[in-house]
DNA sequence: GTTATTCTTTATCGATCGACAAAGAATGGA
DNA sequence: TCCATTCTTTGTCGATCGATAAAGAATAAC
């Protein structure tokens, strides 16, 4: 088991393709396209990753592990669901604007329409936004068992709510609203779980 | 100044057309598809609509002039910003998550991600979303020279917020998430324009 | 060295993309 | 009736799509 060794790096060319499938989405960016983004040859590509769907599956799966994982770093780091909250609020629009990095989501800009043949790679997609929705809801069912939250609160639809202004978020950023915008937005944002929680400290809204 | 009559319905091809780009997006579509979809020869379509593009600029039209109308049409009709708002969202909703309709805003989801050959095409969709926001933001603004919301009241920052959710509604409707769940956010939603507004009918959010 | 293995290079493959040319058919106006 | 105009039919255009075959080059194991 040995063989020619590979004489360009793995790792930074997935980062490539990473870049031009966040800016451009899985079917706008074409074989030639990544050829030319990577530098290879596209029987290099093909022995690397095996096809362009392979490659964009792998490039997502980057783009979730580091930029795309805020919100599962900001659930396990804070110690409440509203500071967890505001922190992935934050972090999602510097994310989303990050100047020379493609604006907004990939998970939810880059196959959200597609022809039928590719149905399939939208509805992995679709599984990794259903996963993030579910983990906000199942962080804000914690806050209300642990008493952070009112016990009237139904978490479900509060994590409904985030996962659609997050959602939201990404469309806002590609096209190009400005961060100062978008971060002026999070305390009217915070109103919903603020207003769950007992009365304390609550964002001046507007 | 006659020539042989066109034997199909124009503005029925359209509306077929209009629905299928709106479900699977201006590049998902090829024009193989819109073949079988509209039951007529590519040189027909040519004939009757000039391009893909023109033809897809016209569907979208249509869409706004239709479907995509509501936020106008509850602006134009609503007597206070409060009462647009909650329609907007409640129709936003139902619009969205039709039985046997194409899921989420046409001008949301027909062109997020390109190929950079079609930027024009989501440049043109993004001035959609754009004008959208500027008359959310200027009915806020009436409403608060009218008295209706607190004078401290930033307009924009609330008109950017009801965009950002209005966009991540489309991407939720889209993702399959169900009616009941979407319309059951919308006091949540509705939080940020009555806590601007002085006190009087607050919704039981979450 | 020999062999098996893997990567690189080069040149394409068939399918599909959006678009149109040319000829025939149906209308209204002269 | 004949013409100008417009639509319909048929066939196909060059470009691009994602993907691969075949041959040469570089490694490790033996």
């Amino acid at each position: 088991m040995a063989g020619r060794p590979r004489e360009f790096d793995r790792n930074e060319a997935l980062a490539k393709a990473r870049d031009v499938f966040w800016s451009r989405g899985y079917e706008g960016v074409s074989m030639a396209d990544l050829v030319s983004t990577l530098g290879l040859a596209s029987a290099r590509i093909y022995a690397a990753f095996g096809s362009k769907e392979a490659l964009f599956r792998e490039a997502v799966e980057l783009y979730d592990a580091e930029e795309g994982g805020f919100a599962t770093r900001a659930i396990a780091e804070e110690p409440t669901a509203q500071l967890a909250i505001e922190r992935i609020l934050r972090e999602a629009v510097e994310t989303y604007t990050r100047k020379g990095r493609p604006h907004g989501c990939m998970v939810v800009l880059a196959a959200t329409n597609c022809a039928s043949e590719n149905e399939g790679v939208r509805e992995w997609l679709e599984g990794y936004r259903r996963r993030r929705t579910a983990s906000l809801v199942e962080r804000l069912e914690r806050a209300v068992e642990d008493g952070e939250l009112k016990p009237e609160t139904d978490a479900r639809i509060l994590g409904d709510y985030y996962a659609t202004v997050l959602h939201g978020l990404s469309v806002q950023a590609r096209d190009g609203v400005p961060r100062s915008r978008l971060l002026a937005t999070i305390p009217t944002v915070m109103l919903a779980v603020c207003s769950a929680a007992y009365p304390r400290s609550f964002p001046r809204a507007t």
